[in-house]
DNA sequence: TGAGCGTACGCCCCG
DNA sequence: CGTACGCTCA
């Protein structure tokens, strides 16, 4: 028999063996919370013998449910595919895919993003004649939603935008219900009236999951606290771990206040604390311990750990914000050099918007990087309007896919033709596509004409949905449409068609797998799992430095961290400072991003950055001056912080040149052709199928299959 | 009525 | 720096 325990301490243990009635974990930051989650759900299957269908855990990204699911399968080495190891909106997803129906809605229900939700406000704004000038779009969307998860929140609106906000919120919903459409924030609502208003339901789901763990409670909006309280059952194993230190999504709704909420409701809660850190050295605990330790409302709570005390923290200020990032890349190759790899570093911002800088200095000098988040994939324009076609192939009544659909690429139907067909359709209470048999009513014969021929497009898609593999699917769509046609006068058409190609081959792979579903189901599948897990892109397994938001940093540990721009203004951010709450919210960011740092912490900021077009100058962030000196070692230039730019700006170009220097001597360019044979250090041997500027696409054989490379990626080389 | 082009504006964090 | 709107022309 495996020994669960043996890499647990006493607390973690009481952690893992009290399984009956509630439990709350308070978890410090590197205090070994995922084990115990992962040995947990082990132990309920190992030991107590409960079916893993009987268990629930939810956490708040897929990351951290994915890094769950594999370690339960390491350490008792089940299946855990149809394990219920989900974030609240795929669990919620997975609910009312089921049992929509019962709320009116349709099964094949689509989810829509935050971008979609803003253009769908932005037409309901114009189409009742309020200037989007004075009542902008994002703006009025964010209350919306916000209105969503707290509904008393309206009172504090003033005239006249809330009666604005009121109408424009119930439209939106009428929208969304005729369209079949359900937002983030409705997956979660949604799920609740079901289980609120279908008594047998939910009775069902009690019983069903007899033991439900949350992660990150602390992050727990009041919509997501109202869900748990109802799947609870009578026995109430509720397992919730949290750090209120870490809680850090107070803009989408989330309630620190919870925590004690839970203890009011769950009364015979049993309390553990994980105080002991198996992370960091106490260098970087006391760091984090000192700027922590400035937020008022807190429990007081000192992390210790038994790893040393490690080296100084660095704190490195270059005259611009390119010396910083030059700064960055250089110490990555130094550290590189003795003996530490890519996966080792993390890059860390405020807004993904630094990326770009970062991005383009790691490409000049040939360091391999990973992005998370950003204009992800999904989000991208080729591939939102390709998903758009797939929408309207599977419901021909999505407005808001035909839409974009009718439109990309142009086919001379514009705004005037679609707005009359849309209410001719809603007049008469009619589906689009009948709308369009009828269109002779309202619209010229031409655009007629024109509105036929793409209905009968689509509905020429729909049969050979089901005729043809979705490799060649694909290529039919993108070829009848015009889409690549089209793709001709784009400036990134090249790179656009890529994307589209990498979208084909992840719908194949997925093809391969899921062979037992119609093609219809597994496509409404496949666009659910795409549209919750738009953070993702496929290229994870990559060696390379992680660059990433503070925020999808959490849960993670990095051997060198590097938390960036850390200058007033950039972070904390500069609307936070008018707020002690959200102040205080920047701090505890701050407390998230040092507590991933297993061994090197370089805190890195400039004198002077140019931000949206102006040139500006920061103080030191004064996350910075919370830590006590004598764990700060101050490199670089901040000599000079006090002279004029000009007398400063040689010490750029030199850095500049020892870069450019060193990037020649330690990275050569790898020459390759189409056609060409390659070894790659983790996917073995490779066939080059194409190259451009920057990336090659590459076929090793399974499992790995095609994959998508940087040209000059360290780890290829030519045979 | 639609499409192309020049200009203006805005620019945080997640599922 | 990139997207999105508004104007003009076909």
């Amino acid at each position: 028999m495996i020994n669960l325990f043996k890499n647990l301490n006493e607390n973690q243990k009481e952690a893992v063996l009290k399984t009956e009635g509630p439990v709350i974990a308070i978890a410090g930051a590197g205090s070994g919370k995922t084990s115990v989650l992962t040995t947990r759900i082990a132990y309920l299957i190992f030991e107590k013998k409960i079916h893993f269908e009987n268990i629930l855990a939810i956490t708040f990204t897929n990351k951290a449910a994915n890094e769950m699911k594999y370690r339960v399968r390491q350490t008792i080495g089940i299946n855990t595919s149809q394990m219920w190891i989900s974030t609240f909106h795929s669990m919620c997803a997975k609910i009312l895919r089921e049992h929509i129906e019962f709320l009116g809605y349709k099964k094949n229900f689509q989810i829509i993003d935050d971008d979609d939700v803003k253009q769908l406000v932005k037409s309901i704004l114009k189409k009742n004649n309020y200037d989007i000038k004075i009542y902008k779009p994002k703006i009025i969307k964010n209350i919306v939603l916000k209105l969503k998860f707290d509904n008393d929140l309206i009172e504090d609106i003033e005239e006249p935008v809330k009666s604005v906000v009121k109408l424009v919120s119930r439209k939106y919903e009428e929208n969304l219900y005729r369209n079949n459409l359900v937002d983030f924030e409705n997956l979660l609502t949604l799920t609740i009236e079901l289980l609120e208003n279908n008594e047998p339901l939910r009775k069902y789901y009690n019983e069903k999951f007899q033991y439900i763990l949350v992660d990150e409670f602390q992050d727990t909006n009041n919509v997501q606290y109202k869900l748990v309280n109802l799947l609870v059952g009578e026995k109430q194993n509720i397992f919730i771990v949290g750090d209120e230190d870490q809680s850090i999504y107070a803009f989408r709704g989330a309630n620190i206040e919870n925590i004690n909420k839970f203890k009011r409701d769950y009364p015979n809660f049993h309390l553990v604390l994980l105080e002991e850190n198996y992370r960091s050295t106490n260098t970087i605990l006391k760091a984090a311990n000192q700027i922590i330790e400035n937020n008022t409302k807190r429990v007081p709570k000192k992390l210790f750990s038994n790893l040393g005390n490690g080296k100084q923290i660095t704190h490195f200020k270059g005259v611009t914000a390119r010396d910083e990032v030059e700064f960055v890349a250089l110490k990555v190759l130094e550290l590189v050099r003795k003996g530490y790899t890519y996966n080792d570093f993390a890059i860390l911002y405020r807004a993904n918007s630094t990326s770009r800088m970062f991005e383009e200095v790691f490409m000049q000098k040939r360091i391999p990087y990973r992005i998370y988040g950003n204009t992800s994939f999904f989000k991208r324009r080729e591939i939102k309007d390709f998903t758009a076609y797939l929408r309207l192939i599977i419901n021909n009544n999505d407005a808001y896919s035909f839409m974009r659909v009718i439109t990309n690429p142009k086919r001379g139907i514009g705004a005037i033709t679609i707005d009359k067909l849309f209410n001719l359709a809603a007049n008469n209470d009619l589906d689009i596509f009948v709308a369009i048999d009828r269109a002779n009513e309202v619209l010229g014969k031409s655009v007629c004409n024109k509105l036929l021929d793409f209905k009968n497009m689509i509905l020429d898609f729909r049969v050979k949905l089901d005729e043809l593999s979705f490799n060649d699917f694909v290529d039919y769509i993108l070829d009848k449409s015009g889409y690549v046609k089209s793709l001709e006068n784009d400036e990134k058409g090249d790179v656009r068609y890529e994307n589209l190609l990498e979208f084909k081959t992840i719908l194949s792979e997925n093809e391969q797998i899921y062979k037992d579903l119609s093609k219809e189901s597994l496509l409404i599948y496949l666009l659910e799992d795409i549209s919750l897990k738009s953070e993702e892109s496929k290229k994870d397994i990559i060696d390379g430095v992680t660059f990433m938001t503070l925020h999808s940093a959490k849960g993670l540990e990095f051997k060198v961290v590097f938390i960036v721009t850390l200058e007033m203004g950039m972070f904390p951010l500069g609307r936070s400072m008018q707020s002690r709450k959200d102040f205080e919210e920047e701090r505890r960011l701050m407390y998230v991003g040092v507590t991933r740092t297993k061994e090197l912490l370089f805190l890195t900021n400039a004198n002077v950055r140019q931000t949206f077009g102006e040139i500006s100058r920061n103080k030191d962030s004064c996350f910075i001056n919370e830590i006590n000196k004598e764990l700060i070692d101050v490199r670089g230039y901040s000599e000079y912080v006090n002279k004029p730019y000009r007398e400063t700006n040689f010490f750029s170009k030199k850095v500049l040149n020892v870069a450019k220097l060193e990037s020649l001597n330690n990275y050569k360019k790898n020459d390759l052709n189409k056609g060409e044979r390659i070894t790659h250090t983790k996917f073995g041997v490779g066939l080059v199928i194409s190259v451009t500027g920057t990336h090659c696409i590459i076929a090793f054989p399974q499992p790995y299959g095609i994959k998508k490379l940087l040209k000059d990626h360290p780890a290829i080389s030519k045979n």
